[in-house]
RNA sequence: GGCAGCGUAGCUCAGUGGUAGAGCAGAGGACUCAUAAGCCUUUGGUCGUGGGUUCAAAUCCCUCCGCUGCCA
């Protein structure tokens, strides 16, 4: 039976690059999801996008001297090239600045507003008189009432990390020309969030299959009393707000950026040619909708969007929010402003994709932290992508190429033991299902690898190369049942390592797309032709651990 | 200051009431098809500290220490 699985992930902020972080908290896991359901013939829609608004891109701007939109395009492009370069699967990564997203976004406000969800309010706002406009938190700076600093912004100083408000800040004034603000009365709109906390705790109540961080962190949040948010602001970067006397407000990003999930489906259904087609992910109640994010985004998505949701009425709220904790880089918090990280442009221009996705799903930050190292990282690929993985599928390729004539050997009866072989990879892909289908990643690419264990064992059991002296129909049956079990590992490892599961599909004599295979075993017959072999993987130079750590101590300040 | 999480073998991590686990690193061995890879055996932990509940605690409760995050 065919389902239908809606896929969110988290929103890039289009201004700056991607790192190891974002990889390992959405986008590798997301991918691996769309992967295995999009194998096993289910019809997947996953979309995101560049958040292209927001204050930090127009300082950035200002600072660089070009519109925000440059600034986010320019990050827009690099995304996409990462994508592609790692095998993030979108079927559209679009952004925030686009017409149809403003659209979107205004029907969505427009009826909370008829509704009665959203209400007006003044509240008292930072102004400069010599600019003549209002200062959002992160243009005005001055001096860290905490730590002295003389950098501190209006929301956060940098030195001490305490957040802030403008108000406290000690001799606070405009960080464009250095005015000292005044406070001044601006309307606002409210998103009335308080009305929907009773009708959430329940429906979130009923979520057991969420992880149990996400759905503690939602309860307890919950339970504290939501509070109504301003959703406007007064900035001139961002989707405009639909109502006579707001023209020079905006949406303020965290309402109109979740409204992306929408307005992505509706385009990509848009340029499907079936302009209708969103429905089918989004008003259908038997579709199950998972947003994968990290545990930064959690109250985004598991109470002010479906907030929304409830109140615009008749669209499919989350079935799953599966929220990754934080990965750490050599044992320290990653930092983007600190430039402790390892970038992915920078990664992707040195390595291949699957040793990192490989790393990332089976040290994947599911249930804690998680920590990347460059020794680690080269150990997993040598220790166990290489030698467990690449080497088990080159050991076999090259003794039946050379012995065998490039063909897949007869194999004759199967005894019990091999077929004990069989039996192990059969089960593991049922138990991957099992796995795979409660977003449990981690368990799923470990029992994938015990078969490949399990399949060296074996060789060495039945050492073909000693075999084939005395009894070749022996040998050609062992080597038969491992080619078969490679032939399983390509399918089972296929939504983890994409590229190298497709090259090894190709060298098994397989023709086309290994997805279009399904989610099921199949053996290659006895007589089809293999292509010469090569190996999968390298191993890395231990040597490399050095200059990496060492590049990042450097490019840190 | 409030709330939450974490602290398990040298390293990276599993393990939520019933005789401490995996991989890697270390030691020893048999093999040679393979990217000196693979296979077998093995060393190694009073599960942060102190107390409590229980027939039984890494696992539940409390104290303290250390680290992290969120909020104010």
């Amino acid at each position: 039976m065919s389902e239908r699985i809606f896929i969110g992930v988290a929103w890039p902020y289009a201004n700056g690059l991607l790192h190891l972080g974002h990889i390992a908290g959405a986008y590798l896991p997301a991918d691996i999801f769309a992967r295995y359901h999009r194998t096993k013939g289910n019809e997947v829609l996953m979309v995101s996008g560049s958040d292209q608004h927001g204050t930090p891109i127009t300082i950035k701007a200002e600072q660089e001297g070009k519109k925000p939109s440059q600034i986010a395009n320019r990050y827009h492009q690099q995304f996409l090239g990462s994508w592609q370069k790692l095998g993030i699967s979108f079927d559209l990564f679009t952004s925030t600045g686009t017409a149809n997203h403003a659209e979107v976004s205004q029907d969505i406000f427009l009826t909370l507003l008829d509704k009665g969800y959203i209400y007006k309010d003044a509240v008292s706002q930072p102004f400069c008189p010599n600019c003549q406009r209002f200062l959002p938190d992160r243009y005005i700076e001055g001096t860290c009432p905490f730590c002295g600093s003389s950098g501190a912004r209006g929301d956060q100083c940098d030195e001490c990390g305490k957040p802030l408000n403008p108000v406290e800040l000690i001799d606070h004034r405009c960080r464009l020309c250095g005015t000292t603000p005044q406070f001044k009365e601006s309307t606002h709109c409210f998103l009335k969030l308080s009305a929907f906390n009773d009708r959430l705790l329940t429906w979130v109540k009923q979520q057991s299959h969420w992880r149990p961080n996400v759905l503690n962190f939602t309860v307890r949040y919950l339970e504290e009393g939501l509070k109504d948010r301003a959703i406007t602001r007064d900035i001139d970067w961002g989707v405009p707000v639909p109502v006579d006397g707001f023209e020079k407000k905006r949406l303020y990003v965290w309402f109109e950026a979740v409204i992306g999930y929408l307005s992505a489906a509706k385009e990509w259904a848009r340029s499907s040619g079936d302009e209708e087609k969103w429905r089918s992910f989004w008003q259908d109640k038997k579709v199950k909708s998972y947003y994968f994010i990290g545990k930064d985004n959690i109250p985004f998505h598991t109470i002010i969007w479906p907030a929304m949701l409830m109140g615009y009425d008749g669209l499919n709220l989350p079935y799953d929010v599966t929220a990754n904790e934080f990965l750490t880089i050599e044992g320290r918090k990653l930092s983007s402003s600190q430039n402790w990280a390892v970038w992915l442009p920078d990664y992707l221009s040195r390595y291949d994709p699957d040793p990192l996705r490989y790393l990332l799903s089976i040290n994947m930050p599911e249930t804690g932290d998680a920590d990347f190292s460059w020794r680690e990282f080269i150990r997993r690929n040598n220790d166990e992508l290489v030698a467990t993985y690449g080497n088990l599928v080159h050991r076999v390729l090259t003794f039946v190429y050379k012995n065998f004539n490039g063909c897949v050997p007869t194999p004759g009866e199967i005894d019990s033991r091999s077929q004990d072989l069989l039996d192990k990879a059969e089960n593991t892909l049922h138990i991957m299902d099992e796995y795979l289908g409660k977003c449990y990643f981690k368990e799923a690419i470990k029992s994938a690898m015990a078969v490949a264990h399990e399949t060296n064992r074996y060789l060495d059991e039945k050492s073909p190369w000693k075999v084939i002296k005395e009894d070749r129909q022996a040998a050609a049956k062992s080597l038969y049942v491992a080619l078969s079990v490679i032939s399983h590992l390509k399918t089972m490892l296929s939504p983890f390592l994409p590229f190298s599961s497709q090259k090894l599909h190709e060298l098994l004599g397989f023709e086309g797309n290994i997805e279009d295979y399904g989610w099921q075993l199949h053996t290659p017959l006895p007589g089809q032709r293999l292509l010469e072999p090569h190996p999968l993987f390298s191993k890395l130079d231990e040597k490399l651990v050095e200059g990496e750590t060492a590049r990042l101590e450097y490019t840190s300040s």
